[in-house]
DNA sequence: GGTGCTGTTGTACGATCGTTCAACAACGCA
DNA sequence: TGCGTTGTTGAACGATCGTACAACAGCACC
């Protein structure tokens, strides 16, 4: 309150203060609240999901999150949309490291799909939370349905290729007639799907009930199965 | 606020005016207000979890539920026992109407399953709430540790049976020595249990993907398919 | 009909919520 | 070095949250 305290501060600050705070670019800034919203997520739970817990998280003032995003919901809605996107490309950069043989490629798939940062509680957490606005958001439902296509789409395609190939001449298709090897790929995939997000929820909830190497062997006993029996139920 | 207006009013309550509320056993309105926070978090997922709201919809005033309850994750609590006590008792009765076959019997638990009020997506949203709630709540772990053990227990049991019988000389069990022919029950149930859950988390996120028989016949498949092969993978 | 108990009401309180906005300040640029 | 742009701050607002509590009132009982 002193005259010249305007000043004087500014004066030193030039020289050796560091400043109160850094400018970034929206972009940096708009990923760095998103990464905090993720985090106050895992911390926290439903209750992390406050302007306040993220500002903190993200070491911001209160007011900077809605220069970046137009409310809360929308920054919700990004960090979902961020949250799938990591999760469908690293399982598709760990499909493209693995062999050609469709076999390799879900096995890699399977594997990536039981390691971290895929298979962690936190995670859950995270998603269970996303799950519980999904009915009342409709910016989470638009994200949802952008995001899971790309699931899907990757899930399908492997799981064609690995049929195809059991079927093949030079395949490991047994006793099958032409009729009972066009496998039904629809009920196919959702069983595995099924089978695999199952699996997966189990271990999140209780991580010492098996180990996710057994996770893996039961997918990959149930794709087995489908290409002995030609994926007939 | 004239004089005498305490007792003329309550002259003609006496005759012909219902009561401005009715009082009831504490027991029949814990009942009450847990069927309506139940009722609110279907309708307004978590945002439904709030005092005010489980109050009105219960037709009661804000004060009446610290009556009855210590306080809100009691109250909550209390909704998840009576929710999770639903889904098991549901299922053992349709166990026990069935058959005495244990194949009977695990397909009446599948088809309850697959059957409403359990295949609900008004359910999903309840269970979402309180999953997000799990990590961050000793009282919803308690209850999630107490209830789990039934469900766990009668899906092991009727697993256990229909293997059983699998095996069995007059059962259909074939090409089994007797090594083969000791299926792996922990792994068999992990699977069978994530597969069931799965299948119903897909079709209550959409419920257009597949029909309930499907999801049954799947589930029947994968039985049929451990009794075949003894349970190995 | 009067009395006591207790289930029930509704106001009040402090805390925290999402959002707004005027002022501040970091940094590019002339 | 001074100026202009704009990313950033933090106080303030009204709304809503969970809880406490004194007063009210339904109903059983004498």
């Amino acid at each position: 309150m002193n005259s010249g305290g305007r000043s004087a501060p500014r004066a030193r600050a030039v020289r050796s203060r560091k400043p109160r705070f850094e400018r970034q670019l929206p972009q940096q800034r708009r990923q760095a609240l998103i990464a905090a919203t993720i985090e106050c997520l895992k911390r926290y739970g439903h209750e992390g999901l406050s302007i306040r817990t993220i500002s903190a998280q993200a070491g911001v003032s209160v007011g900077l999150i809605n220069h970046h995003f137009p409310n809360k919901n929308e920054l919700i809605a990004a960090a979902y949309r961020h949250f799938n996107g990591e999760l469908v490309g690293g399982l598709e950069a760990a499909v493209e490291r693995a062999a050609d043989s469709p076999r390799a490629r879900m096995r890699a798939f399977l594997e990536a799909s039981f390691c971290p940062p895929n298979l962690d509680q936190d995670a859950l957490a995270v998603w269970v939370v996303f799950w519980g606005l999904y009915r009342h958001s409709r910016l989470i439902q638009r994200v949802q349905r952008e995001t899971y296509r790309g699931y899907v789409r990757l899930l399908r395609g492997m799981l064609s290729e690995r049929l195809a190939q059991a079927r093949a001449p030079g395949g490991r298709g047994r006793r099958l007639g032409s009729r009972a090897a066009r496998p039904d790929l629809r009920l196919a995939a959702i069983g595995l799907t099924a089978l695999l997000d199952g699996l997966w929820l189990a271990w999140c909830l209780e991580p010492g009930a098996f180990r996710p190497a057994e996770a893996v062997a039961l997918c990959e006993a149930w794709v087995e199965s489908l290409c002995r029996r030609g994926g007939r139920s």
